[in-house]
DNA sequence: TCCCAGGCTCTCT
DNA sequence: AGAGAGCATGGG
């Protein structure tokens, strides 16, 4: 872990001394689905508040920022303090430090490819109702039709923030029927959602304790839900639990593993496993 | 048209 | 426990 450098300006946080970012890689690279390209940058919602993130880089990287790069984030609808400045850069995850991270990982001559790939990629800390939700809707479907699913519920249950809508709270979620899912056409994912829902309203999922929990009976207790599989639950604990060790196994990363690393995942991604499934991921499937 | 998608449940061996 | 069908939908 390393400090977050922020400076509080009017409505804007700025945040410098982070190492490698790309917004682009980061907020399409599949691990979220509600960041929209904005002007110069992203728009989406982070700890409920509705932000415009943009990176002023000093293009000493080729494709990446460099090491007096400023990453902006400008409250939309809101005024920054201290408390919300430190949750939004830990969001980010810029108080991990991939600089060291990377240089670890890339000891593998094959992980450094997958890297060299994307060295922008940062794994978000995402909330975690909303990933729990997004990644029930993720299996056996494809990210532009995930994406529009995703919005589709946002628009009709989530609050309106200026032209835009937050992703719904559970309380929000919590009169949906199966048949309005089918209605949205999201399929045989309707009982999936109705029961997750009703299980974190009810406290059977409960987040403080799921982030109280190792990695393995987190996934086990993720599993309560109906719909919620290995996979679903690796992503739940990867994007918003910080549970570096959790390695979603989806598709892609079973055919780049197949071709990359027959021999199973390198020993030098050892308690990282997730941040280097995010490179391989994205490499795979941009190439595969 | 056909195949497939950041899978899981259920059933049959 | 391991394999395989079925699942809803629509993008490519």
């Amino acid at each position: 872990m390393q400090k977050i450098h922020y400076t509080i300006q009017d409505n804007k946080i700025l945040y410098k001394n982070f190492g490698d970012y790309h917004l682009a890689q980061t907020f399409l690279c599949g691990q979220a689905f509600r960041f929209d390209e904005y002007r110069d940058g992203f728009k989406g919602f982070i700890e409920k508040q509705l932000c415009y993130i943009t990176l002023d880089s000093d293009s000493t990287v080729e494709g990446c920022c460099g090491e007096n790069a400023v990453l902006t984030v400008e409250l939309l609808h809101t005024q920054p303090n201290d408390e919300l400045a430190v949750k939004i850069g830990q969001f980010l995850s810029l108080d991990t430090d991939y600089t060291a991270l990377k240089a670890q990982f890339s000891k593998n001559e094959t992980l450094a490819k997958a890297i060299a790939f994307a060295p922008g990629i940062r794994v978000l800390n995402q909330d975690f109702f909303e990933t729990l939700i997004t990644f029930i809707i993720s299996q056996n479907n494809n990210i532009p039709r995930i994406k529009q699913l995703c919005d589709r519920i946002s628009e009709k249950y989530g609050t309106k923030v200026g032209d835009t809508f937050a992703f719904p709270t559970a309380q929000q979620m919590k009169d949906i029927t199966q048949q309005d899912y089918r209605d949205m056409k999201f399929g045989f994912r309707a009982a999936y959602l109705a029961d997750a829902v009703a299980k974190v309203l009810d406290g059977t999922i409960d987040e403080a304790t799921v982030k109280s929990l190792s990695y393995e009976e987190a996934q086990k207790y993720l599993m309560q839900i109906k719909g919620v599989g290995p996979k679903v639950a690796d992503c739940v604990l990867l994007f918003s639990c910080r549970q570096y060790r959790s390695f979603p196994k989806d598709v892609w990363i079973k055919k780049a593993m197949a071709q990359l690393f027959p021999d199973g995942i390198p020993q030098e991604a050892m308690g990282y496993e997730g941040i280097a499934q995010q490179y391989i991921f994205h490499w795979a499937r941009h190439t595969l």
